[in-house]
DNA sequence: ATGCTGACTATGT
DNA sequence: TACATAGCCAGCA
C-alpha cells in the first residue's frame, strides 16, 4: 500500500470514537478510496506498536473480528479492548452494527454519545 | 505480462 | 442465519 493511502486511512481510522465501530469499506470509502476495503486491512497489519491509531475499532462488515491469516492473539485483544469501550458482542460472537457502527457527521459542532441499550 | 494472495463485500441459495 | 461464489485491486513472485 503506497504511503499516501496509508495515511489516509489512518487518519480516517483516528476519527472513529471510542465505544464505536467503522467496517473496511467504510473506512475505504472515507478515506477516498471506494472498492479497497482489503488494503485498509492490509495497511492495518503493517501498522507499528507504537502507533497510536485504534485499529481495534475496524471490524468486518458482519460485525465480526477479522481471523488473522496467521492466527496471531491481536483478534483476542480486540475484542477485550472493545468491550473495555462498552462495545457489546452477541452470542454469535458479532456486534450489532444497528448500534455500534460510527455515523460519521458532516458538522463536527455536536458528539454522538456511545449510547446503547434504551 | 500472468497468477496468487489477502485483517473485504455483495449477492444468491 | 450460514456457506459458496464472484467481484475487487494493490503487491509480489
Amino acid at each position: 500500500v503506497s504511503a499516501v493511502s496509508r495515511t489516509r486511512i489512518y487518519s480516517v481510522i483516528a476519527r472513529v470514537p471510542k465505544g464505536r465501530v467503522a467496517t473496511y469499506g467504510q473506512i475505504a470509502r472515507l478515506a477516498g478510496l471506494p472498492n479497497h476495503a482489503r488494503l485498509v486491512g492490509y495497511a492495518l497489519s503493517a501498522l507499528d506498536d507504537e502507533s497510536r491509531v485504534p485499529w481495534h475499532r475496524v471490524v468486518n462488515a458482519s460485525g465480526r473480528i477479522s481471523p488473522r491469516s496467521d492466527e496471531s492473539p491481536m483478534a483476542g485483544v480486540q475484542r477485550f479492548l472493545l468491550e473495555s469501550e462498552g462495545v457489546r458482542f452477541d452470542a454469535g460472537g458479532r456486534i450489532p452494527l444497528r448500534r455500534f457502527q460510527w455515523r460519521p457527521r458532516r458538522f463536527p459542532s455536536s458528539r454522538p454519545p456511545p449510547r446503547f441499550r434504551a
